[in-house]
DNA sequence: TCAATCTTGACTAAATCAGTCGGAATACAT
DNA sequence: ATGTATTCCGACTGATTTAGTCAAGATTGA
């Protein structure tokens, strides 16, 4: 799980997708450049991230002129940790796997931070899968006590 | 906030230390090249560790032949973020300042992630502050539900 | 047909990561 | 005093990742 600009672009854009088609059918899409401008993120870039978006299947593409993505369901539906699993894949795990077992190989103290890494990164992830897209179009966080 | 294999390398020597002086005086000290053996990581490497966790004050060192290090406190009172942000600085914040603020010039929705993320932030932060090196020497570790 | 749009993949400049290297300074042991 | 063990410090580096760009093709609406 990494947290990097490209998840947040991710999350931001998708946000803004699902804003947009608030109030339209179910059929609406929002071509790539008008999201691009609303949120001040080169097309060329969102097309990069909508792509991964698409294969993991959280919207949907119109070819064509009057073209677009939606959303592949409701807004309600799509969590956070999804957005970012699919556009930051993180093949590798935590450590101590085969290739960097290093931690593992002690005498004295087997990997102590074996468990304690695992515990955080589904501590993260939960965070994460306990927000949907719909959330932040709301506006509604939990315990938003991002101080400073 | 960054979660790199740097600081984890950091929380398990810290923890090494803590383990090993356990049983003995309050002045003992250990090594770097006993840590890395038993750990498996590059003296080298541990000296640059070592040397922001000294300059924050968690760990005393002791010069020369028999020297080493110490921890500058009982394990209770480490708390591991404290170890984290000392070897991984993370100078900026997250997105929305002033260098990177295009996602806060929208007009539609002003910035939604800002907020979001903060509140990840202080989540995961809030994760790693409540354990202590005492913690994870005992294995002790929060919903240890790291399946897989 | 023509223009708008998605699709794909290669490409890149810059930053970051993980770690090394060389050399001081310091203190203990003999 | 000399040698040895250790911390201290800063520069350096190779590999990877990030955050994008660029070019060319496929698909569809008007």
């Amino acid at each position: 799980m990494k947290l990097t600009a490209k998840g947040r672009y991710a999350v931001m854009a998708v946000a803004d997708l699902a804003a947009q088609s608030q109030g339209k059918g179910p059929d609406a899409c929002e071509s790539l450049t008008a999201i691009g401008t609303r949120q001040g993120i080169s097309v060329t870039f969102l097309e990069q991230l909508f792509g991964k978006l698409r294969r993991a299947g959280l919207v949907e593409s119109v070819r064509g002129a009057q073209g677009g993505y939606r959303l592949a369901g409701a807004a309600t539906s799509i969590s956070l940790d999804r957005i970012i699993h699919a556009v930051d894949a993180s093949p590798k795990a935590h450590g101590c796997t085969p290739e960097t077992k290093i931690a593992c190989t002690g005498k004295t103290d087997r990997c102590l931070t074996h468990d304690l890494w695992g515990a955080l990164e589904s501590h993260i992830e939960g965070f994460l899968a306990s927000i949907t897209v719909q959330d932040v179009v709301d506006g509604r966080l939990p315990m938003a006590e991002a101080a400073e």
